[in-house]
DNA sequence: GTCTATAGGCAGATAGAC
DNA sequence: GTCTATCTGCCTATAGAC
């Protein structure tokens, strides 16, 4: 591991390949192999930089969680209405999908039971982060009024997550970002305040 | 494969574990071994009823997608409100989900870039059937008014599917039935036809 | 229909040279 | 830090006896 991230050295080549390799394929569904092949480099070479794949797995989780982590700051600091920040949350996950890929920790839920427990607590580790964060965006809609919601901020968090995650298992399948679109659009109505609740007119029910 | 079924013969048996395996840990995460050896076989035996685990994985989604039919099917001889049938459809996703088990499909469709083919139009079908089922109840609902909905019946069939799949995937690691529970609730309020929507009174916000 | 035995390959991982 | 070479074990799958 390089200190100050100086360069792009092995180790963050190695997280890289493997990232995408777990996002695409799954835990399960890659070896070494795969990332030496890719790297031109030998499977000797990888276990110097981690020595099991369970270490590996812990890094892949750590540095995602960290990246997301920062993005979530990110929104943060603009200073938008919790409306907004949702918005460009939930364009998080548009932009993995748009890639192809499954949210790492979603793949890596998927397959929880299979998974050693350092990997099992930093996934679980993860959707608390997300949960947090967005807990304390519903709450300050609710205040200032650009988000409405039934239930608890909490519970509602929660639901946003499970609903992003399980969009995005759906419609990669399908290789339809559309379909996820909608699911994101659908979403955001349903969390406006006193729209899109309204019996549809007409003319709203016919498009869509 | 027995003729009419008379008996619970092994290759039903064989399903039987291998359908419990996929749930739990994923196709990629099970082995003919793991199989063999909690029904005391050998593995060339189940070769003989399931010559590859593709094969396997096939019958595994199309009893999986027959059950679901039959059960989609009772839900609508009894002839209730579509409401009700919706509420009968997520108390399918939470039994599934009480023996600690992923969705058979929804544990595929992570997994589906590694899928064989035939796997993988079994999955999108799977899909496909639960989408076309919702999408009459949710066009009944909304005839009736028992039920309320932005978008197209479509795409509120697609949220669905999605929503109750990614409660799932993110339930399931934190061994927390109440915390889906809680997700399908929030989902059959905001379905309903002008509940759920009301600013919260402070006695309400506090519960939950 | 189930067995024993085994093929052939790939998995994760290690030793030791450079 | 990367290599060659190798180990051990498990994987899917097959051959052939019973």
């Amino acid at each position: 591991m390089v200190a100050g991230g100086r360069d792009a050295g092995t180790a963050s080549r190695i997280l890289d390949v493997a990232e995408r390799l777990v996002q695409v394929r799954g835990f399960n569904g890659f070896s070494y192999a795969d990332i030496a092949a890719e790297l031109q480099i030998t499977k000797a070479a990888l276990h110097y930089h981690f020595a099991t794949k369970a270490d590996l797995g812990e890094a892949l989780i750590s540095r995602y969680a960290a990246r997301f982590a920062e993005a979530l700051a990110g929104i943060g600091i603009e200073c938008g209405s919790a409306s907004a920040k949702l918005a460009d949350y939930a364009e998080l996950y548009v932009e993995v999908l748009r890639n192809r890929k499954m949210c790492l920790c979603g793949m890596l839920a998927a397959e929880y039971q299979t998974l050693p427990q350092p990997m099992r607590a930093a996934v679980i580790g993860f959707f608390d982060q997300n949960e947090a964060w967005l807990e304390n965006v519903l709450t300050q809609g609710r205040s200032e009024g650009s988000l409405q919601f039934a239930g608890s901020a909490r519970d509602t968090a929660r639901m946003i997550v499970g609903s992003l995650e399980g969009a995005m298992l759906v419609a990669r399948p399908y290789s339809d970002i559309t379909r996820f679109q909608a699911a994101v659009d659908n979403l955001l109505v349903s969390l406006a305040p006193s729209a899109g609740r309204a019996e549809p007119t007409g003319l709203d029910q016919a498009s869509a």
